[in-house]
DNA sequence: GCCGGTGATGTCAGTCACTGGCATCGTGGG
DNA sequence: CCCACGATGCCAGTGACTGACATCACCGGC
């Protein structure tokens, strides 16, 4: 990151990048795919906090065959964990690194995008319609991202899950209204 | 597409490509900014359908400062207008070809994600609050890339206007419970 | 009819991401 | 002591993409 931050992306080869942690180019491929992914590191159990946090609120909630949206909401607290008070200042950094090179917002929508296909497929398992699946889903990691996003703007103090809830509230209060 | 289809996207080089156009590879990157771009041409126009649809029902709400879901909605009728019944099967098969190659997938995340943002700041110019018109406008290009995946399934026979009123019927009978 | 400008294309050389194949080496088990 | 075996290094190759410059068609002004 900080090799991003001193040179930018592209001016930065994937030869430094594996020199500065003692590497060789051709081990740095062996870990990660392409030059893009190594700001994306855990991605797995990322998704893994979700898919436990979901899991616990459907074992509770058995006798309800619960609703997929209150599945969902489960979901983001669980995913929420993974990034703890301590992460703040590097998610900041990160983000900024983010915004500087359109290939890595492709490779986060690409996350956000298996993310999403992740908990379909969950609530898919657990009973919940295909296409009621697919859209908690999507939405659930809408909700997420709209409060990731606030949770690292500058001044922000509220905690993650806090903004999650208010996400949540104010997307409930968008479509309150019933349609025409 | 054809040579896609044949050899797969990473069996055709960029200079086969601008070769069975009469072309140089070099030419072909004054066209395109890079080889996948070439699956997604016309994205400009595309989004344009959104915003002249949205300006219209825009114009006609004038005096009820519309609603930012209403104004999404006329504007997922616009951009429907980019897919008429001809061009459904030539979406298959593009599909098809996009389903193939994880890079597509991201580059597809990256215009669906412009869209948004182009929607979003379309609703913020128009006096709705910054948070509610990103909600609206990520869900509304969440309903559009639902009901065009619908579109596209074989055997569907709907239009394109038709699926995405359905599908926005259903994300609103998801949300219409309120929370506790 | 000539002329200079302009935009599109070709040519060429170079960089760098990424890959396959093979050698090497450290470690831990038999 | 030896023998897998997993991790790493080394090397050569391919192909996407870029910058610089030449060429060429066309077009308006004179």
């Amino acid at each position: 990151m900080s090799l991003f931050v001193e040179h930018g992306f592209e001016g930065v080869t994937v030869a430094q990048i594996a020199a500065a942690a003692g590497l060789t180019e051709r081990t740095f491929f062996r870990y990660f795919a392409d030059k893009r992914e190594v700001l994306f590191p855990g991605h797995d159990e990322f998704e893994q906090g979700f898919l436990r946090a979901l899991d616990k609120e459907h074992a509770l909630d058995k006798e309800a065959d619960g609703d997929p949206i209150s599945l969902v909401t489960a979901a983001l607290a669980g995913g929420s964990e993974f990034f703890p008070e301590e992460r703040r200042a590097w998610s900041r950094t990160r983000n900024a690194i983010l915004r500087t090179h359109p290939g890595f917002l492709e490779r986060e929508l690409l996350k956000m995008s298996s993310l999403a296909a992740t908990l379909t497929r969950a609530l898919r398992d657990r009973g919940v319609d295909p296409i009621a699946a697919a859209l908690a889903a999507e939405t659930g990691v809408t909700v997420f991202r709209t409060a990731f996003t606030a949770w690292i703007a500058e001044g922000e103090t509220r905690t993650l899950p806090e903004i999650q809830d208010e996400v949540l509230a104010r997307l409930h209060g968008l479509l309150d209204t019933r349609q025409p």
